[in-house]
DNA sequence: AAAAAAAGTGTGTGCGCACACACTTTTATG
DNA sequence: CATAAAAGTGTGTGCGCACACACTTTTTTT
């Protein structure tokens, strides 16, 4: 009873009346065999629901792939680029034994040719694997470009490069996040409520992701025919230091007192609140991902709505998906849309800490 | 560049000058061991940053562990407990070439003597573990004191058994979901709303369960000050058919005309939205659960939100647990509790499709 | 019909580690 | 000071698989 015995290619063999050679070369369907013997083998196979280990092939093999990530730097500890980066250092750690090793790559967000320079460390090392965060268009092409020369895989997280080819996007639904930005904004405003949208970006790169973002949060009120009812505003700070974003702030809200609503299409929502709480403004506020200081503001309540695009996963799903290509020759589906987690000062802490304790127990079994 | 090298016994052995005897003696702090030598060693791994293979490790030791899964039975594809099961099967598969066998024992959720019969058999197949959902109080506690006896650790999942000494439970706080469904509910009703509980149970089982739930919703209400403006009523059904479900409700619906809002405290509340479409009445439903009914009545507009518990993690989550416990010696933490994810029409295809993906994935390259 | 080529099959080694065992050196014991 | 006991150390085998290689049998070529 429950004497699950390992079946392994010996059992095969025997099984079979052949050696264990013909059973591989029935399996990799390589060198030569007859007829005759080879369907003995499948069926064999088949009778003892044979598996092969896969712990035992990747000994064997003794192969190893490298995988680069690039991706935006973390400049302090809640930053939001901690979080994937801890997704793939987890699915890393997983895959470790397996020959998988994962190699980091950061770029400055703000600095292009930062960017420009790792892509070019990459294509150096000639890695196996490549993920990236696609976040500046131009020179995401040109990369991207030149590892498809290489025949080097590479997999998009948090954004899409829309016709870039990739193995796969793994990320959020834009548009649709937007929409339920909407969505979500509404139903916890007043009647006859402005809304604003702000914008933090520093150059032109994100305007096809921003054009998007705007588009599905306009779409919901149009949908519900809300236009008239909820106008919408922009604006647009190129900068998310928290001097610059105060101060066009003032210089907006000082024209626009009947704003009662706000949508932060970046995960600088916290800096929002912060400037209504000092400026005691009774205004709702909806934003993007659950790094520390927007947790903050959601119990604090000066954040309503927190959308969050599963940034953990993203980074550890890319690291598996590679794998799976790497070691099964899987292929992937093109485009792996994240959950869109709708965070509240409900469920907020179980979001943080699912994850957590868990890669507590991954890294410590690793060092 | 990049060929980070796999370090072995044999390098920190051939470092230290010593054989790969005496390293492993260092590693797991057995035999003898001279102080010198033993430091020389440290001192080796540390420097080349020796981390033991697992594959290698797990292939030496050849060790099985068998994890007995004491869950109820899927009655039909889309049914509730078809995802944590899914769950567990990914993960299984993942862990099965590291000697993790899981067997199923399925009960009947209406019928305790099959869940006895079935811990029985769990009892005599003397697993390493056990996975179970306690959804039958008493019969749970004999059954989990008999496996203390026989020091088998085992896992909770779905529901938690107050002072049942799990090793670990992994599911949902009960009563903080039950509050963001109060949450939810209240924010799409209009002002005087009659809100009706309703609840599906055989017998008394789940009555602990159940007033927990209930506190959890109502608190919501008492903590805004709307017990008055949101009278709440209870409506229990000793079944989960339609027909019985819906001939209750109508009994309820024909002497409560001005209930606006439905609180459905199980997996079941499409059923209530089915009623409501049929009977053309236009009432709010919140229920648990993304299971493809409700997935649909969410798209139809007949439920307005859905709390998921992350059922397919909690599967995962539980197996894994287990694994680290027996691999790495690792100590869980005590209460694992999911996030609450809260599901609406438009986010809901992300959550079905992330997941389900991947699982095809792991299962092809199994069989 | 002999030689060469091809087809078919088995054996042996190593991947990185755990563990049993043999062996040598030191210390304790009478 | 001999001898038993303990301390300290190295070697060899196997886990399940991949792969190189040697070997035998059959088929093709001249």
């Amino acid at each position: 009873m429950g004497k699950t015995k390992k079946i392994t290619i010996q059992d095969v063999a025997r099984h079979a009346n052949v050696s264990v050679g013909t059973i591989d070369r029935v399996i990799h369907n390589r060198g030569k065999v007859s007829p005759a013997k080879r369907e003995k083998v499948e069926e064999a196979i088949k009778e003892l629901n044979f598996n092969p280990n896969l712990l035992a092939r990747t000994l064997a093999l003794g192969n190893r792939f490298t995988i680069c990530a690039l991706i935006p730097s973390t400049p302090y500890p809640g930053h939001y680029w901690s979080i994937p980066t801890q997704g793939i250092d987890v699915a890393a750690a997983q895959f470790n034994d397996y020959g998988i090793v994962v190699e980091y790559y950061y770029y400055d967000l703000f600095d292009e040719t930062s960017f420009v320079k790792q892509a070019g460390n990459i294509l150096n090392a000639s890695p196996h694997g490549v993920i990236m965060a696609p976040l500046f268009l131009q020179e995401s092409k040109t990369f991207t470009e030149k590892l498809k020369k290489k025949k080097i895989p590479y997999i998009f997280i948090d954004a899409d490069l829309p016709g870039g080819n990739s193995l796969s996007y793994i990320g959020p639904d834009v548009k649709r996040s937007a929409f339920i930005a909407g969505k979500l904004l509404n139903s916890v405003l007043p009647e006859n409520s402005e809304i604003l949208i702000v914008n933090m970006v520093k150059g032109f790169e994100n305007a096809a992701a921003l054009r998007r973002i705007e588009d599905g949060f306009r779409e919901y009120f149009q949908n519900k025919g809300l236009e008239k009812e909820r106008p919408i505003q922009v604006l647009t700070i190129s900068s998310t230091h928290k001097e610059t974003v105060f101060r066009e702030l003032t210089k907006f809200y000082i024209r626009n007192s009947s704003v009662k609503g706000v949508f932060v299409t970046n995960s600088k929502s916290f800096l929002v609140s912060e400037y209504h709480r000092q400026h005691e403004l009774d205004i709702r506020v909806v934003g993007y991902d659950l790094v520390e200081d927007n947790a903050h503001h959601l119990k604090t309540g000066g954040i309503d709505f927190i959308i969050s695009q599963g940034p953990f996963q993203q980074g550890k799903r890319a690291i598996q998906t590679l794998f799976d290509y790497f070691v099964f020759k899987k292929e992937p589906e093109k485009i792996q849309h994240v959950p869109l987690d709708i965070i509240i000062y409900e469920n907020l802490d179980f979001y943080i800490s699912f994850n957590r304790l868990f890669m507590n127990e991954t890294k410590d079994t690793i060092t």
